[in-house]
RNA sequence: GUCCGGUUCGUCUAGGGGUUAGGACACCGCCCUUUCACGGCGGCAACACGGGUUCAAAUCCCGUACCGGAUACCA
């Protein structure tokens, strides 16, 4: 046990972004890894725009991805008395000044830019201590507060010096102080501000190491200012590479919707080790070929020094369906979902059967084989947890749909197979009859059968002489076949489909019409 | 504008003085096969640019360009 202490401090003002949950990830990879604490604070002070539904929906996206804090959950605006505090101390030691300019109204335009604008105009020149209030003298300053007239508080900066610190990832920083504003600490209305109450809460939960984004690096400089007025020695810092959309761009909600929230990929049918496992190579490289890592290699092989400086982008396609979100993280998840052991990936599966009205108790029961078997002849081809329930519904269901193009391509181009089929579900049925009362997988331990049990080896002796017979080849049979028993044109091979589907269900599969008289449409 | 940071295949990245610049995803081709989004094999594809330093630069230094971040009585 070490006594690193590290803390994830998201501010509910929307939901659990891509870019925080990285941010989360390797804080807590980071607190494992070192034997240390994971801390959770919620940067609620800003009380026009944070909402308990976004509190909720953030941790709800961490709850997913399994990073339980170890300690209670922090919420920042329970401590604004002791942050008033602190700025009242401040201005008792001289170390920060009321300013009694009165409150700029909020431009109407965007804050952001307005800002910038403001700032390009003041340009270089701009000098950061010209506010008159700075050199007021106490009795003044004191006299004009008694009377009641509102003011700021404002932390006073140093006319000469630089703050500096040792970035863990982007090493030695540096900044004039000259190029530091003398920050507001406490609002007119007494309300305390972000980078004050940042200070605080660290020094109070006793965090060693700030792990956060690099938008935070000019915000660094500002609270190294407080933490030396204050007198405590500031922790390390390591700032982490931004998550940039497809464009270079900033990834926000706003112009990206969904595909930037935890809860989107939760709902999407991804397995949450497979999107951690994708996120911590957004940024972080253990410097070795490979992609695949557990929870417990990660913890073991992450380090500081294997983050980048480099911004990463968040590869996607809007529009495509195919491509909604990161190929990579698809990727994963398929190869998650196909690798896994069974035995992790069906509590996964059985949920999602459940929501979708396709899950029966006897898959942990009397079918517990056939299901689990099912479940790994048709996962080989899924990407995500959904196609358990979407591509996968005709082992689980009569009541399944046909996708048009494949009745298209291999029922409708072949309108022999439309008295082919049943054909087939005859022959079948004479040459594995007997079996009919029987689930297929418990023909083999029923010696008394003469007839053939409707296993693979036997189904493709049956289908390859039909196939002759007819004069036809065997994929067209095959493929007109896995269209009315799966409705869909792709998937494992027929032979094993047959034989999961059952005799039975075969049978009534492929003597049904109903695929037949399905329209072109959709 | 100013300050700060960054730049290796389309994307994620390895490599940090001498490499045929490696891997993964995506894409393309071939194979397997009854289809396929599984699997196998292969291919396409990158050191932003210009100067230095050096016997040797993707790697070190400087500059330029471009991208990003910050710049608030937001967080």
């Amino acid at each position: 046990m070490s006594d690193v202490r590290v803390r994830f401090a998201p501010s509910p003002t929307g939901y659990l972004h891509i870019g925080s949950a990285r941010t989360a990830l390797f804080n807590y990879l980071y607190a494992r890894h070192t034997g240390g604490k994971f801390l959770l604070r919620i940067e609620d002070t800003d009380l026009a725009r944070s909402t308990e539904e976004s509190t909720n929906s953030i941790l709800e996206g961490l709850k997913w991805l399994g990073f339980a804090p170890d300690e209670e959950i922090v919420f920042q605006s329970n401590n604004a008395d002791k942050h008033r505090a602190a700025a009242m101390k401040l201005l008792e030691d001289g170390k920060a000044y009321r300013d009694f300019t009165p409150k700029a109204e909020p431009s109407d335009a965007n804050v952001k830019d307005a800002i910038k604008e403001r700032a390009r105009a003041q340009g270089g020149d701009k000098n950061m201590r010209d506010n008159e209030y700075r050199d007021l003298s106490k009795d003044e300053s004191d006299a004009r507060a008694a009377s009641g007239e509102p003011f700021a508080i404002r932390l006073k900066v140093p006319d000469a010096g630089k703050t500096s610190f040792e970035d863990q990832v982007y090493g030695p920083q540096e900044r004039d102080y000259a190029e530091t504003e003398d920050l507001v600490l406490l609002r007119s209305d007494g309300h305390p501000l972000y980078n004050l109450a940042v200070v605080c809460d660290d020094i109070e939960m006793q965090i060693t190491h700030v792990i956060r984004g690099q938008d935070h690096l000019t915000n660094t400089h500002k609270q190294i200012l407080i933490y030396e007025a204050l007198g405590v020695t500031p922790p390390t810092f390591a700032h982490l590479p931004l998550i940039m959309a497809p464009n270079k761009g900033k990834l926000s909600k706003r112009k990206h919707g969904e595909v930037v929230s935890m809860t989107t990929y939760r709902d999407a049918g991804f397995i949450a080790a497979a999107f951690r496992n994708f996120l911590a190579l957004l940024g972080w490289s253990a410097g070795e070929e490979r992609e695949i890592y557990s929870l417990d290699e990660l913890v073991e092989e992450f380090s500081l020094d294997g983050i980048h400086r480099s911004n990463a982008v968040f590869n996607f396609t809007e529009g495509d369906p195919r491509k909604w979100t990161d190929d990579k993280a698809i990727w994963m998840n398929a190869e998650y979902i196909r690798t896994m052991p069974l035995g992790e990936l069906i509590p996964f599966v059985k949920p999602e059967l459940n929501a979708a009205k396709l899950w029966r108790d006897e898959y942990e029961d009397d079918d517990k084989e056939w299901f689990e078997n099912t479940i790994n002849l048709i996962r080989q081809r899924f990407f995500t947890l959904k196609d358990f329930s979407s591509q996968g519904r005709a082992y689980f269901s009569e009541d399944f749909d046909f996708d048009a193009a494949a009745v298209e391509k291999n029922l409708k181009k072949f309108p022999d197979l439309k008295t082919w089929l049943p054909e087939l579900a005859t022959r079948f049925e004479v040459e594995f009859g007997d079996a009919l009362q029987k689930p297929a997988r418990e023909q083999g331990r029923n010696t008394q059968h003469s007839n053939k049990t409707f296993t693979e080896e036997n189904i493709e002796t049956v289908v390859k002489a039909f196939t002759e017979e007819k004069g036809t080849k065997l994929g067209v049979i095959m493929n007109g076949a896995r269209t009315l028993l799966t409705g869909v044109a792709v998937g494992p091979s027929m032979l094993s489909v047959f034989e999961t589907i059952g005799l039975e269900r075969t049978l009534m599969r492929l003597r049904s019409q109903m695929a037949w008289n399905q329209s072109n449409e959709t």
